[in-house]
RNA sequence: GGCGACAUAGCCAAGUGGUAAGGCCGAGGUCUGCAAAACCUCUAUCCCCGGUCCGAUUCCGGGUGUCGCCUCCA
């Protein structure tokens, strides 16, 4: 198949063709979360956007290779043991415990590594020592070691910003001992009863920024595709992060070749963020919608766009997601009622015809979508469009209204599977249902037992005892439909 | 103060130089004991003012509004 990739890149601020550093490869780094809280939702977004990504490259033929790190060695998460007579180990470990318990919520597919500063100090260090050998870095005399600015004559490239510009609003306390207001930490002195480790310039810690740039570099090499995040990374972390490791490297097209940003999930229409206070956890949510809802409101818009994040918001998006689990469900049972080879074929022509070639125009506008900086508001909004001919077809199906020829019914199963191969990219529907399965088949023997007493008392036309229970399955979360076709139920 | 993003129907949200996907809600209809699901029909000239163009919602300029970054933050 051929095609045109296109992502916008923050640094070129342009759409531009996506072309790999390694023919047939991806490589990404995806900043990950200095674990000091329970993730929230505007945490999840560039993980879930990311999974995306990786699973559309994936699809598309790329063998991928996804790092994302742990920041496990912070002022936030000292302080936060600090409080807790705790030890920064303690904090970490349990909220990457957190991060993950909530990600598998989402679907959100591991990385292939997930560093940890605590686990990178050696190239760390290294990697301070070169700067400082090279003349971008400078030692005070209690120990911390800074980067020089002003010696990287491209700082500010990936924002937009000049140094300049940034000194009239600094409204920050300037350290004087710095060369320059805008220099910022590599390595941080220790100070007593702080975690620290031992360096050229004593004992002490990493700085922010200079930790992604080690471990990006450590798994994915000195240049590599993509480096992903929220857009409030672009400035400093990212643009700290850019000049640390093209200076270290001495090659200003070194490092990731494409900067992919999220735009903010807010509530109220104000920035989510943990400082703020004004944020959700995905555990929180996770108690009054599955993970799969929480991961398809977030893909129902681009990446790039603000996302609102409310209850009507969530709640809209559960029912939405129904309807293409409706049919999801209609298209399968239809495959596996033809499967089980108890329908008639015949020769004839058959008055459906269309879903075929609709279906295959339907996944190629897909990919499209895809292909365009990774729309899934936009691939999404395909797949209600593939739904649409599915329910039409299982209904005149269901209803003996069309008659099917064997060559149809191979044709159904590659509908069936194009739904399927849209699903798996954005990563919904993969589950398969605990009711049908796995559970012996009690309930299945259960439900029929109530539903022939329910069919018996609609015969008798006693609508009060067939509504009864009806109503006290659905306070139960067993859910049961009289369609044309017979009594359906699901499992909430 | 510097830099940037966005402004599309009741709500959410794509998109295009030639009068605008999809979803939710709502109205009517089909089906149905009722309900549900599903299907059909209906609901926008794209913030305002200029400019370019045969033609702009889409390009340029100005204005207004909202938000973000410049400090930890996905």
């Amino acid at each position: 198949m051929i095609y045109l990739l296109k992502v916008y890149n923050t640094m070129t601020r342009t759409k531009e063709e996506f072309k790999p550093v390694k023919e047939g490869e991806v490589s990404i780094y995806c900043c990950g979360v200095t674990p000091y809280n329970p993730p929230h939702i505007g945490n999840a977004r560039p993980f879930v956007t990311w999974d995306v990504i990786r699973r559309y490259f994936a699809k598309r033929g790329y063998k991928v290779k996804y790092i994302q790190n742990f920041t496990d060695v912070d002022d936030k998460i000292i302080a936060a043991a600090n409080r807790e007579f705790s030890t920064w180990k303690e904090i970490s470990e349990r909220n990457i415990k957190s991060y993950f318990y909530s990600m598998d919520a989402l679907n959100v597919r591991h990385a292939d590594f997930y560093p940890k500063v605590s686990e990178t100090m050696p190239e760390i260090i290294s990697m301070i020592q070169k700067l400082v050998d090279k003349g971008f870095a400078y030692k005070l005399d209690n120990g911390d070691v800074y980067f020089s600015v002003e010696k990287d004559n491209e700082y500010g490239k990936l924002s937009g910003r000049k140094l300049d510009d940034m000194q009239a609003g600094a409204r920050i306390e300037v350290d004087d001992r710095k060369n320059h207001p805008m220099d910022f930490a590599l390595w941080k002195a220790a100070k007593s009863g702080e975690p620290s480790w031992e360096s050229p310039w004593g004992a002490g810690r990493p700085g922010w920024h200079i930790e992604c740039s080690a471990m990006s570099l450590k798994f994915l090499g000195e240049k590599f595709d993509f480096h992903g995040g929220g857009s409030d990374l672009i400035f400093p972390h990212h643009e700290n992060e850019i000049a640390q490791s093209q200076c270290s490297i001495g090659d200003s097209h070194s490092f990731a070749q494409y900067w992919l940003h999220n735009g903010f999930i807010t509530i109220d229409n104000e920035k989510m963020s943990k400082s703020a206070g004004n944020f959700f956890t995905v555990e929180d949510i996770l108690k009054k919608y599955p993970g799969e809802v929480i991961r398809f409101f977030l893909l129902q818009t681009h990446y790039r766009s603000p996302l609102n994040f409310s209850e009507d918001a969530i709640k809209e998006a559960q029912t939405s997601l129904q309807r293409l689990k409706n049919s999801h469900d209609a298209i399968n049972s239809v495959v596996s009622k033809i499967a089980s080879d108890k329908i008639e074929f015949s020769s004839g022509e058959n008055s459906s015809e269309n879903i075929f070639a609709k279906s295959e125009e339907i996944l190629k506008s897909f990919y499209v979508a895809m292909d365009d900086d990774f729309n899934t508001a936009l691939a999404i909004g395909k797949m209600f469009d593939l739904a649409r001919e599915i329910n039409i077809y299982c209904n005149d199906f269901m209803g003996g209204k069309i008659s099917i020829t064997t060559d149809d019914s191979q044709k159904i199963v590659r509908v069936k599977e194009i739904f399927a191969e849209m699903s798996e990219i954005i990563g919904i529907f993969e589950r398969e249902e605990k009711s049908a399965a796995g559970n012996s088949g009690l309930v299945e023997k259960l439900m029929n037992v109530i539903i022939s007493i329910r069919a018996d008392a609609r015969a008798a036309k006693n609508w009060t005892v067939a509504d009864k229970i009806r109503d006290e399955l659905k306070k139960a979360g067993v859910t049961l439909e009289d369609t044309p076709q017979g009594v359906k139920w699901s499992i909430k």
